[in-house]
RNA sequence: GGCCAGGUAGCUCAGGUGGUAGAGCGCAGCCCUGAAAAGGCUGGCGUCGGGGGUUCAACUCCCUCCCUGGCCA
């Protein structure tokens, strides 16, 4: 009685997106509708693309794979650098090989900015060129905080007015594109973006309660370090040194310092629970902006609100 | 029991020749167009341990009591 895209006839085949903060049980809610609607699941988690990192990433286990097909997860070295607009690209390739099949496609994740990447698109800028980012960082770090922005206000006035003068990743990017393409942001802003076609789109957020949310992420922090993130993160550290760029994320920032012995075990557990219970607050507010989100209030493991959903995907699968 | 150091925002602590106080973190809200698990912005009346005294005015000086830590008995 699995209900298939192909059921609802000319209309634009449905693309599932669930998201909401970190430890809200995306995972498990992926699951459950990918096995009741023969789905298949598209991470949308930056750090969950990256070969290697395993404990500190709560990325899907082998087992969960098992129960339905995983797409952008273990995609890339460690030494890579994934952008959103190649995690947009990538992603729009495997949304259209499962339309291919008739599965349904169920895009899963907290990275607001990829997310956004995919279903609205970004606009035709240049890629990042590594050359020019070393350079005007150091001289931003020479010359005071304020010497990006003073660039900026320069090369594109009205992008400046919306930079802080503090946020220097902003600021390196919109010089960046202005530099590399000879033409103001702004004005490469007001081109649009290339919003994705061919879907109907299903938001279903998950919305638990602050408190009870944070007490999760807790225990989860405390199980990876028992679980040997510390030990995972030598190894990478090891094997790549620091370049590879998922050492800088959540927990294992902190379990390098440890390392390093600028913590001990316990102070590196706290500051990584701190920095998850901060991110899950970004994640949030980023969230609530979303458009035609069908919220749940609750975890996604919750038997009560994962049949919400799916009666919610039930109900758009048959218009 | 004696001596010393403390008791100031949820936490860690600054401060003041007396004019009712601040910083970091937390917490909350927000921003976000190729590093985003990154980066940034905004928000602080709190019996300045209790009581009494001096003073126009005390969190700041004096007395006393309570509590915490350390040292000595």
């Amino acid at each position: 009685m699995s209900a298939s895209p192909l059921s609802i006839g000319k209309r634009e085949p449905l693309l599932v997106v669930i998201l909401g903060p970190t430890a809200s049980g995306k995972t498990a809610l992926s699951l459950a509708l990918a096995e009741k609607f023969n789905g298949e699941i598209v991470n949308c988690d930056s750090v969950a693309m990256y070969r290697e990192f395993d404990v500190g990433t709560a990325k899907p286990s082998v087992e969960e794979r098992a129960r339905a097909p995983h797409h952008l997860v273990d995609c890339v070295d460690p030494l890579q650098h994934v952008t959103a607009g190649e995690y947009a690209r990538d992603a729009r390739r495997v949304l259209a090989e499962i339309d291919g099949r008739k599965h349904l496609p169920i895009v899963v994740g907290g990275t607001g900015l990829y997310l956004r990447a995919l279903l609205e698109g970004l606009f035709a800028g240049p890629q990042r060129s590594e050359e020019l980012r070393t350079r005007l960082r150091e001289r931003a770090a020479a010359r005071g905080s304020n010497y990006l922005h003073r660039i900026l206000s320069r090369l594109d006035p009205q992008a400046a007015e919306k930079i802080h003068e503090n946020d220097v990743p902003k600021l390196i990017r919109a010089i960046e594109v202005c530099l590399a393409s000879r033409q103001k942001m702004t004005e490469l802003w007001q081109q649009g973006r290339d919003r994705l076609q061919g879907f109907r789109i299903l938001r279903i957020g998950l919305d638990p309660d602050r408190a009870a949310l944070y007490e999760r992420i807790n225990e989860r922090a405390r199980r990876m370090f028992e679980h040997g993130l510390a030990e995972e993160t030598k190894r990478l550290l090891d094997k790549y040194g620091d370049a590879a760029l998922p050492l800088t994320s959540l927990g294992y920032k902190q379990a390098v310092q440890h390392l390093r012995g600028e913590f001990t075990r316990e102070q590196a557990l706290q500051a990584a629970q701190q920095a998850h219970r901060n991110y899950a607050k970004r994640q949030m507010t980023w969230f609530r902006r979303e458009p035609d989100v069908h919220w749940l209030r609750g975890f996604g493991d919750d038997p009560t609100i994962a049949r919400q959903a799916i009666d919610q995907t039930e109900r758009s699968l048959s218009g």
